[in-house]
RNA sequence: GGAGGGAUACCCAAGCGGCCAAAGGGGGCAGACUGUAAAUCUGUUGUCGACGACUUCGAAGGUUCAAAUCCUUCUCCCUCCA
């Protein structure tokens, strides 16, 4: 072997390996990464999405940024829209039964997912397939030869197929489909790498089987951590409220990243930074010990996610005016203004109007609370004379400036 | 097909005739504090121009001076047996 060519090998696989959390086989990788250097050839790297959700948020981000790294060691990225598979939908009805989405929505859902992940991915060296191409076509023949390269047995290595089995929960027929279409598709793709989330690693290990079942060298199964939401417990996910999600103003992912529990930082650095490990470390070592506020931590880590999904500009002015709310108590001077002929307001209802408060009951209670302040000032009076360029704000985030016309 | 158990606010969960706009916990919001929208502590958490009124305890009826609570029907969930 070349010794130059092992050297990149290593550098490469130190790339990689950042973050995961299995690479199954690793060995295989080092080969398929040893050939792709010496052939110049470069690595087919798969993903799988589901056009179902069409909002990213920075739990998908920690899979797309490894992709990312690939692209910038010159590796391909293949990313599969199982169109197909939406389309067929799951009328297993047990838990939340997947809807069937019609040809346009998948092609709306597809078109915002693109946008979203061009964020994270480099347009050039990304390619994408819809898994409908290959699957629509294939006839009973084709299926049964395909459902016949796996058992029974293999399929209740699932855990939740074997758990669903244990309990005598019902499992569709069809169900056993999934992994092999999805499988399939990397048989069509010839994929060297597949990534996914751990739950997904079953799925991946399928893939695997039927290339070598197809007559091709197997890809390779790389796993990424699931990410914990700002709440530090659960996994980040829309419904569950916990989620920063790509498409949010600059302002509310600062917000929402110096929410995060401070033991949750370095994590996020790792998975959804480009920041460098000895860098990430080098702070680790520092708030241990007390010589770095977890807080200037936290207004970098928010800065570097800024970055990734706008600009440095962007998060040099997310950071200014989170210092100037939050550390100054000062006012900032981009707030919303509204335009008003009204002398004077019963302030629970105006608030209402304006979207500062839930009902004027909860309007009443802000006032009670002493949550209200006119031009920095606590205001308890519930009615208010407007004056031109007063400043209102409610808690520590809501502003409204008013600007009077006669 | 048979037997039983359940459905209460954003979520979990008490209450089983008046003292219930409904305990407790979680979450949310706000205040204090600081290192920050972390942590901690405190308050608050149906609506209404409001010491009162109105709507709410799966749905619709009924009994009662009074119903989340009792009765009837319906819908949905769960457990056990066949």
């Amino acid at each position: 072997m070349d010794n130059s060519i092992d050297q990149q090998v290593s550098a490469q696989l130190e790339t990689i390996k950042r973050g995961v959390v299995d690479i199954i086989p690793e060995d295989e990788l080092k080969n398929k990464l040893y050939n792709s250097i010496k052939n110049h050839k470069p690595l087919r790297i798969k993903l799988g999405l589901d056009p179902t959700a069409p909002d990213i948020h920075l739990g998908h981000t920690v899979v797309l940024n490894k992709l990312r790294q690939f692209q910038d060691l010159g590796h391909e990225v293949h990313l599969i829209i199982g169109d197909f598979t939406a389309r067929i939908g799951d009328p297993s009805g047990k838990s939340e039964t997947r809807k069937q989405l019609s040809a346009e929505q998948i092609a709306v859902n597809a078109a915002t997912y693109q946008e979203q992940i061009f964020k994270v991915l480099d347009k050039n060296k990304t390619i994408i397939h819809y898994n409908s191409e290959w699957l629509q076509n294939m006839n009973l023949v084709d299926v049964l030869s395909l459902a016949g390269k796996y058992t029974v047995a293999r399929m209740l290595e699932r855990d939740d197929f074997s758990k669903r089995y244990k309990e005598g929960m019902p499992i569709g027929v069809h169900e056993f489909m999934y992994p092999l279409m999805q499988g399939y598709d990397s048989v069509e793709l010839q994929a060297d790498v597949e990534m996914g989330g751990t739950d997904q690693t079953f799925n991946l290990l399928v893939g695997r089987n039927l290339q070598r079942e197809y007559g091709q060298e197997p890809q390779i199964a790389l796993t990424m951590p699931i990410l914990e939401g700002t709440d530090g417990v659960q996994k980040m996910s829309k419904s569950l409220g916990n989620y920063i999600g790509v498409n949010e103003e600059p302002n509310e992912i600062f917000g929402k990243t110096m929410s995060i529990t401070d033991d949750l930082i370095c994590r996020y650095f790792e998975l959804v930074t480009r920041v460098p490990m000895s860098e990430i470390n080098e702070m680790k070592t520092r708030m241990e010990k007390g010589e770095l506020n977890p807080r200037d931590a936290k207004i970098k880590l928010a800065k570097a996610i800024i970055a990734i999904f706008y600009n440095e500009e962007e998060a040099d002015k997310a950071e200014e005016r989170f210092k100037l709310i939050f550390s100054k108590h000062d006012i900032p001077d981009d707030i919303p203004a509204i335009q008003t002929t009204e002398k004077e307001v019963w302030l629970p209802k105006f608030l209402l109007e304006h979207g500062m408060v839930q009902s004027a009951s909860d309007g009443r209670r802000m006032l009670q609370q002493e949550a209200v302040k006119v031009n920095g000032n606590k205001q308890t009076e519930e009615n208010l004379i407007l004056e031109n360029d007063m400043v209102i704000q409610v808690g520590k985030r809501k502003f409204l400036k008013i600007i009077l016309n006669d």
